[in-house]
DNA sequence: TCTAGCGTACCGAACGATCGGTACAGTGTC
DNA sequence: GACACTGTACCGATCGTTCGGTACGCTAGA
């Protein structure tokens, strides 16, 4: 039998869990059936339970962050090039719009406290390595870092309504517009 | 004690527990706690229970979305002044950005289908109704229906990053910006 | 080389608590 | 008496978590 299931198989499964239905909405029997794993395998490899999975996923989530998508902005060559290529790799994280966010998916309710400072670290990283893309197509701070935080919530709000109504064109067309709303000369 | 909890004053307390908490976050032993309202008492009132609960406060949100966001958005006078009267009462709705939405909370896992169809219904009024202002400001009719899910987009995403950083700054930002997303001259 | 012991990985069963929901006997008002 | 409403007691199911135990590979001592 497949022994080894290691941390690396283990947080894409519980991701994706928790971004489809959030953290309430996750039972340890549901992260069972998915992972294959029993019961008391999972607490062998979370001791501290449910809340340890998901600060995992988060840190494996900031992670993939910095290397999907602040990485590619970091890169050399044409700041709209480099922007395009990281709209792919959202594009690609969010399965066109059809996943949701886990920032969403775990800062509802209550059980948001603990996890409120990695999810901060994460926004925080992929904001900044926008705004300086921004900066460097000729744009002023100011103006690059409000049109980040503005990718960024264009991002979030088109993936709660395509969810919600079920259809992913708000999230495609957020995403075809998104280097036009960053370095586009609008004079929003 | 003659206490006589009608459905208009239990609503409210509904939403605002589905809002904060999500749909699976929330039991019946916390909707007891915060309309002080005994079980049976509650199953006199929502004899389906809980999936009846969020689809009357989803009923009761349609109600709302059409008198606080529509309604002053079809009154008569200058576009920009409806709008920023419609503005105000978002603001006031999501409480300056400490309050989520429900369309998120009650769409997240599998909860969600029952509740699809009246999220969209409430959705499609009122992006309509802001783009029919944006027409009437002088839009064409199709950057005024683009402009309008934008602009929804831009809300959503901001409760989103609001509740997510436990900072308004983002919500506050879209809507002192809202009017200007909706009907200024940007060439996006 | 045998083997005792240890650590890692896994499991089903069961824990107490809580889940959503029901049954029923009231209570007060018309 | 009919009816709207409520508290108490209860149901089976599921919650997150823990329990006792198994299988297996590694290492060390004899």
């Amino acid at each position: 039998m497949g022994d080894f299931m290691e941390r690396t198989e283990l947080l894409p499964i519980l991701l994706e869990l928790f971004r489809q239905q959030g953290y309430a909405g996750v039972s340890i029997a549901d992260v069972s059936k998915a992972t294959g794993l029993g019961k008391s395998s999972l607490y062998h490899h979370f001791p501290e339970g449910k809340e340890q999975m998901a600060r995992e996923v988060l840190q494996h989530v900031e992670v993939g962050v910095r290397e999907s998508f602040v990485a590619p902005l970091k890169a050399v060559g044409d700041p709209h090039e480099r922007l395009r290529e990281m709209t792919k790799m959202v594009e690609d994280f969010y399965d066109g719009g059809r996943k949701g966010c886990i920032l969403d998916g775990l800062t509802l309710g209550a059980a948001s406290e603990p996890f409120r400072q990695m999810v901060a670290r994460s926004v925080e990283a992929w904001v900044a390595a926008m705004a300086s893309v921004a900066v460097e197509a000729g744009l002023s701070k100011k103006v690059a870092r409000e049109r980040a935080e503005d990718a960024l919530i264009a991002i979030e709000g088109s993936l709660v309504l395509s969810r919600a109504l079920g259809d992913q064109k708000a999230f495609k067309r957020v995403i075809k517009n998104l280097p036009q709303r960053l370095l586009g000369e609008t004079n929003l």
